[in-house]
RNA sequence: GGGCGCAUGGCGCAGUUGGUUAGCGCGCCACGUUGACAUCGUGGAGGUCAUAGGUUCGAGUCCUAUUGCGCCCACCA
């Protein structure tokens, strides 16, 4: 047993349990009509992914969720998957391209996507490993991509049948465009953030009357060059009498025609604004309403185009310049106020989005929502915590239509094929299935529709189809994650089983991009909701509160971090420190509670192990008679049950902190300070070595979802017949014969008895090796009883030789310390080492917090109102211990009147 | 313009439906190495629970307002 180091050495065992639970498909979980099941879908990381602290908590709360179910007995399942997310690795693997100088442009599509699968068949599993290396249970034998094969015809099948019942359509609208990505982004993807602007305040000359002028205001001068009217409010005096006159557009001397309408707001500005039809959302609104010309001035990238003559070419932020100056230079530009404004980022690459005139795919998201904000609002999907459910309540009942066409190459291409000949379009189908949607729109007109590409256009037989050059948005496959990983549109056995799944697990920022959307995934496709509850954790920031960024260097890395201190370290203390839905805070130091934990908790069981003698037959240990045990032991079972009770509470609610320390709490301070200290006793003795070892076999159970790899080691390490992982043992039965409040509060008075004298042994200096003498003043006679029995862990944990037990007390005792602990006195004589100055000063201050405490409660007490309506109970309590106060406070005014 | 979160001992945080003498971890002070553990043990100091009102017999906990910090949403040209 000396083997065994003092030191718990996590690198020493995770990577051998990881791979012994692997090996034994621990981790993997099959439809099974006797059990129940219960199903997590993890949220899948990018493939260009790299393990953060917010997956180390994400995937750790998952992980504890599943391992405590599957411990509870259910059909645990937690499907894990990546996702191709489109953009973020087309980023990627262009940067990759260019250190040779080459453009995905330059290679083509085909060679370009080859590039990126090659890409991910070679990085695209690094953040899979990294969840290994958190001790994830998933079952990876069910690993989805969302460019699988299977997972893309699920996609597929998801547009075909949306377009079928008119829910996508084409349109030309102002949307979001990346000038860097350069492609659509839907409104989430296009967070605002607030920059410092000016508002630039421009006079337009009336055409007939060059020297009067209109003045508008805008944030964005360079737009100028776009405009095809003026518009303000028909009810502003100002400008009743101009409406429908014509101004000339400086710098580009194009008419145009001062329009009104009531959505101009008449205190902003001049009340007069330029509208700019293709680059500005409302004014796209304005311009289709009041039949205005749309002329477009940027190129993809936000350089100016030839619509914008002279200036042409530049960059937009640079041509805001020029133009500014030219207007100046014409006495146009009347003045510039500073003014706070907000505009899209591109939340790929943070590059301010430009509103931009373009044809894309939307779908009609209103009816969609419906069954969606149903399903939240009686309660068939919870939030936790629930606030959040307002979050998303609000964002579903103002849903707007989902741009989801993306110009890039990486994902889901568009089922849509053009005909060249007839100039009519095809949806793309499922192989064997002949029937093509046709629909007679604007904008649809002889589309078709085909999974592969069709032999013949429909219309006109001609065989020259053109596919839709765009992908889908990556949320285009991810709203169907929770079934399409199942192996829908096939109905299969695990997609009956596992779905609807149980909880889903994620952070804030992607309630909208993927919550919300697989809720109206599974009514949409599922007719019934994806899961039951979701959790929204808070999101990871540093010791000041910042986000953790590579840019910003705030960094704490994961692996790192479990290199360092343990992966069970970094589980526990993640967990510890998160309570629900609050951010968290983390540094470097925060993961030494978790360290020292696991640590505390080795040492436990290497002591049980040394000393566990090698007869005995743990296996017995189930078979404990209550009426054997004596009071430590019947303590220690009680708090071990009530232990495992609340920590089943606990995470009910997902109050995993609270679940964490309720568990520290018994560990360290009921098991290793109090009762491991008194065995130590009788460590020959076969019962304490029984109760110890059910103990801890017990409690490792309830740990190993917090704690997978130590648990494990040191169940591995225990002398039972049970060889087989931790994993497939349950959670602990919680016995409840021998839950016992009346075990806890006697043994709670020896605890208290043995801090007393500690105390008082300590504020008199006394040294420990200084046998000393105690008499203790109780006239009740059980706590006399429970006393006299527990009389030896007394002396043993107090340091102290003899314990004399009176009923009253005939004659002062001169020259002690004293104390009360409940109706207890106790003194210690300390002839010729009692400090009677400091006695007296200890005294008087526990004289004056029980006094204190004693006024409180006769105020209450005295209060009829109080006693009249508070319950009853609580007005007992207040009696009960104020009579125990009032003789505590007058054995302690004795005991000092003795001192005089 | 709406909505939300947070303000509790030096620091980081708990505190479930209002009733505990307000807890925990770190840090601090003092003592300690008798073989589970110094990633430890023992004892201790330290808080008018942001401010002002209110509801209530009773408020850290509920309501209103104020201050400070942070976040989200919105078509503020």
């Amino acid at each position: 047993m000396n083997e065994i180091p003092t030191r718990y050495n996590p690198k020493e065992v995770e990577d051998k349990w990881y791979k012994f639970w692997e090996e034994n498909k621990l981790f993997h979980a099959e439809p099974n009509s006797k059990k129940k099941p219960y199903t997590i879908v993890i949220p899948p990381p990018n493939v260009t992914g790299i393990l953060h602290m917010g997956h180390a908590l994400n995937n750790t709360i998952q992980d504890i969720l599943i391992r405590y179910k599957r411990m509870k007995g259910y059909e645990a399942e937690w499907m894990p998957g990546t996702d191709h997310a489109g953009i973020a690795t087309q980023n990627v693997v262009e940067k990759q391209i260019a250190k040779e100088k080459l453009k995905r442009q330059d290679l083509g599509r085909d060679k370009f996507l080859e590039k990126v699968w090659a890409w991910k068949e070679e990085y695209g599993s690094t953040i899979i490993k990294q969840l290994k290396k958190l001790g994830c249970s998933c079952d990876w034998d069910r690993t989805r991509f969302t460019m699988d094969k299977e997972y893309s015809r699920a996609v597929t099948n998801v547009f075909i049948s949306l377009w079928d019942k008119g829910l996508i359509y084409q349109d030309d609208k102002v949307i979001n465009w990346c000038p860097r990505c350069l492609t659509a982004l839907s409104d989430e993807e296009a967070p605002h953030r607030e920059l410092d602007g000016n508002l630039y305040y421009i006079k337009y000359p009336f055409k007939d009357n060059p020297k009067e002028f209109i003045v508008v205001a805008t944030t964005r001068p360079e737009t100028m060059l776009g405009d095809t009217a003026v518009a303000v409010n028909p009810k502003d005096k100002r400008y009743k009498k101009v409406i429908g006159k014509t101004l000339v557009l400086p710098l580009v001397n194009r008419e145009i025609r001062i329009i009104s309408d009531a959505i101009i707001d008449m205190k902003f500005g001049t009340g007069a604004v330029k509208v700019t039809p293709a680059h500005d959302p409302n004014d796209d609104i304005l311009g289709k309403k009041h039949n205005l010309k749309f002329i477009n001035i940027f190129h993809p990238d936000a350089r100016l185009n030839e619509n914008a003559l002279e200036y042409r070419d530049m960059d937009r932020f640079e041509a805001r310049e020029v133009i500014l100056e030219d207007l100046k230079d014409q006495k146009l530009l009347e003045k510039i106020e500073p003014h706070k404004l907000s505009a899209g980022h591109c939340y790929r690459c943070h590059t301010i989005i430009e509103p931009y005139l373009s044809r894309q795919w939307f779908v009609k998201m209103q009816p969609l929502a419906k069954p969606a904000i149903e399903a939240v609002k009686k309660g068939r999907i919870k939030f936790y915590p629930k606030r959040w459910t307002k979050v998303y309540l609000n964002w579903m009942e103002n849903i707007q239509d989902w741009c989801i066409s993306r110009q890039i190459w990486w994902g889901h291409r568009i089922p849509i094929w053009y005909c060249k000949s007839c100039a009519s379009s095809v949806v793309s189908r499922e192989k064997n299935k002949t029937q093509y949607a046709v629909r007679d729109t604007q904008y649809v007109k002889g589309i078709i529709v085909s999974e592969t590409k069709p032999e013949k256009c429909p219309h006109c037989g001609s065989n020259e189809l053109v596919q839709d050059q765009d992908v889908l948005d990556t949320w285009f496959s991810s709203w169907l994650w929770p079934f399409a990983t199942f192996g829908w549109p096939d109905k299969t056995e695990a997609l009956k089983y596992f779905y609807p799944t149980d909880c889903l697990v994620t952070a804030q920022e992607i309630i909208f991009f993927w919550v919300a959307r697989m809720i109206i995934a599974g009514f949409e496709f599922m007719g019934d909701i994806p899961f039951s509850q979701v959790y929204i954790h808070g999101t990871v920031r540093d010791d000041t509160g910042k986000k953790m960024s590579k840019s910003l260097g705030n960094i704490i890395d994961p692996l790192e971090v479990i290199n360092e201190f343990g992966c069970d370290a970094l589980r526990f203390s993640l967990v510890s420190i998160t309570s629900t839905g609050q951010d968290v805070f983390l540094s470097k130091k925060k993961f030494e509670i978790g360290r020292n934990f696991a640590n505390k908790l080795w040492n436990a069981s290497r002591f049980i192990l040394m000393n566990l003698s090698e007869k005995i037959d743990v296996d017995l240990c189930q078979f404990v008679q209550k009426e054997k045990l004596n009071l430590a032991e019947r303590w220690i079972l009680s708090r071990l049950y009530n232990t495992i009770q609340d920590v089943d509470k606990a995470l009910e609610d997902y109050r995993f902190n609270e679940a964490a320390s309720i568990l520290y709490e018994f560990v360290w301070h009921n098991f290793c300070d109090w009762y491991i200290e008194t065995a130590k006793l009788n460590i020959k003795n076969k019962t304490t070595q029984i109760i110890l070892y059910k103990v801890l076999e017990k409690s490792l159970r309830v740990l190993h979802p917090f704690m997978p790899f130590i648990t494990e080691e040191i169940w591995q390490n225990l002398p039972h017949q049970n060889k087989g992982s931790i994993m497939i043992n349950c959670i602990p039965h919680v016995q409840k014969e021998l839950l016992s409040m009346k075990d806890e509060k006697d043994m709670q008075l020896i605890i208290d008895l043995v801090i007393c004298i500690r105390n008082i042994r300590h504020e008199m200096q006394v040294q420990l090796d200084k046998k000393i003498k105690i008499i203790l003043v109780i006239d009740e006679k059980k706590a006399a009883k429970t006393i006299e029995e527990n009389a030896s862990y007394i002396k043993n944990l107090a340091k102290v030789e003899t314990i004399e037990i009176l009923e009253k007390l005939a004659k002062p005792i001169v020259q002690s310390a004293s104390s009360v602990v409940g109706k207890l006195s106790v003194y210690i004589p300390l002839a010729g080492l009692i400090d009677v100055d400091k006695e007296k000063a200890r005294l008087k201050a526990k004289i004056e917090e029980l006094t204190g405490f004693l006024n409180l409660n006769n105020s209450k007490l005295e209060n009829k109102d109080f006693t009249k309506k508070a319950p009853k109970e609580v007005v007992e309590n207040i009696r009960i211990k104020n009579e125990t106060v009032k003789e505590s406070l007058a054995q302690v005014k004795k005991n000092l009147e003795m001192l005089k």
